[in-house]
DNA sequence: GTGAAAGCGCTAACAG
DNA sequence: CTGTTAGCGCTTTCAC
């Protein structure tokens, strides 16, 4: 597709210089009507494709953004990316995609490799482990959702209000009549998990209850909450009323749990999630969640990135979106 | 990052000429080990990182690959593009994600962007949409999934073996007692899904069961099947003691409509599912399925471009990944 | 309005 | 072993 027609070939067929090929293509005016119309013609017929690399190597600027996530196999970082994709193609750019699996190996040999091919930017999904600042270098970069354990808190970072987030999931629990409200978090320091507790915390204050019912995870799937709620129910007669779970696969698990205990949702104990994945509407018991808006932080990510591709002003170091609660039958009274 | 930096300060640091820089950037050998050490030790003073774009320009070779899909919000999809995100970055490329909504005007104006910017090779998860021969020119192509409605079948085609899973799951449910069996289709002429028919016909054949009874949705989303069945449902006892759904969203929507409707799976229907994604094994009624070895699919198919692109000997045009049966007790006896 | 010429950062002959 | 040179396909002054 007109590679190997280069815009010499198109000179000569239109019979103008290279120059004046050049300024049609680019819109720079400067040529007269009847010379424009000979240069689209002979792009035409010749089936010509400007080459972009060419453009961007003279330019010193491609159109070209990184995305860095651990895996893409999870709802959450699908839409996220999606909604970055579209925002950043509306705006002239392509995306290259990187998936690290937390191996920070993979993630600095990536960024290299994309530092190389020498992207405008980056926006990073950080793994809970260290990105470091030296390959990163002066790449404009926009960290989203879990905040970097480094230095790097001079760049900006995207996330939703977690802390609001957990406040409201907690509240709604108490406001159903929960009394001693279990959380299920990460044992590893993931910037929004601990937000999310902070929220809980003072849901729970504010309301005079004084018992914590804390319960940490090492790994964040299904399979690891369904285990560790089938411990806690194999002890015995549970002490809560409430479970909030940082994200609704962990509600999923513990749901499925406590349904195979033979308690009911949520007469016996209600649930709530967070991220509102679709699935948790589809569940046998549809599971209250707090919604994330994943379409807007990807959007204010490309936008963000964009800007501070070209330069702009850009005030704001840390933006926060809004959640809200998405009430379903799991947590009603 | 180096940007600013090029192989000329490099050659001047290191007091050689950028010809040599070159060649011990490239391992080409012809340098004595002292010049290497020098030219190294520059390199890595200056932070030096030597422009892909530059070496691209001139090999007039990228090591860019496009991967276009309809959406990525879909555990099938995701897993498709990790694995060849992943096998195309062992081999040095990087991969551009383009999503297309199913939208030929978008799909189109990706596609452009990526032959201005001189892809090497694009993998295709083409949506029912015709994509035009045109549009493709002579960009290596492998198409995935979906076989492409137009004649660009001359191009490599990769996918499940889709006859030989729509009989195995059709076979399953016979083995456990079926006699009639609704298989629940699409409407629209997606390649998988018709070869799934096929299968389940066969088998059907095979067991000397005659009737068939085939729902063909228009949307293939869990709630299209979920409204169909409760359809269904409402206009009396089902017809049918199994059901063959051809994606494993389709098994859940059919499976959450028949719990609701008070029928007992598998004792009074069973379902199967297709696709094995992972919320099938966490379902309150784990779903049987047919496995699709969707590693090996976008494997087979990053390597393929690779060869493609590299000019080698490529007999086979068209590959068919071998599935399995998933066991689980939607299915059992 | 239009063209000639100088590069962008690098590779690849070709000399030495 | 090492340096010189000619581009890759394009943009961008600077003349005319």
């Amino acid at each position: 597709m007109g590679k190997g027609v280069s815009i010499k070939d198109i000179a000569a067929a239109a019979n103008v210089s290279i120059a004046t090929v050049s300024r049609v293509i680019n819109h720079n005016g400067r040529f007269s009507k009847e010379t424009e119309e000979r240069v689209l013609e002979a792009i035409h017929r010749c089936n010509y494709v400007p080459s972009q690399l060419a453009k961007e190597m003279i330019t010193q600027k491609t159109t070209n953004v990184g995305i860095i996530v651990p895996d893409i196999t999870n709802e959450f970082f699908t839409k996220l990316i999606s909604s970055i994709e579209r925002t950043l193609f509306e705006n002239g750019y392509l995306a290259f995609i990187c998936t690290t699996d937390e191996d920070s190996e993979i993630e600095k040999s990536k960024i290299q490799m994309m530092a190389s091919k020498r992207v405008s930017g980056l926006i990073f999904l950080s793994s809970s482990s260290t990105v470091s600042e030296e390959d990163l270098g002066d790449i404009p970069t926009v960290f989203i959702d879990r905040k970097p354990v480094t230095k790097a808190d001079t760049r900006c970072f995207i996330t939703s209000d977690n802390v609001s987030g957990g406040y409201l999931a907690t509240k709604e629990l108490i406001d159903n009549g929960c009394k001693k409200i279990l959380i299920m978090t990460a044992k590893n320091h993931i910037s929004g998990y601990q937000e999310r507790y902070k929220g809980y915390a003072k849901a729970l204050k504010e309301a005079g209850i004084e018992k914590e019912y804390t319960v940490m995870l090492d790994h964040l799937h299904y399979q690891d909450a369904y285990d560790e709620m089938n411990r806690i129910l194999d002890e015995g007669k549970p002490e809560f009323d409430g479970v909030f779970a940082c994200s609704d696969w962990l509600a999923l698990g513990c749901y499925k749990s406590l349904f195979e205990h033979g308690y009911d949702v949520p007469n016996d104990i209600k649930i709530i999630g967070f991220d509102n994945i679709s699935i948790t509407a589809f569940n046998t018991v549809p599971i209250s969640t707090i919604n994330q808006q994943v379409e807007k932080i990807g959007e204010e990510a490309a936008l963000y990135l964009m800007k501070v591709i070209n330069g702009e002003d850009v005030p704001t170091k840390a933006i926060e979106v809004p959640v809200y609660l998405v009430r379903r039958e799991s947590s009603s009274k």
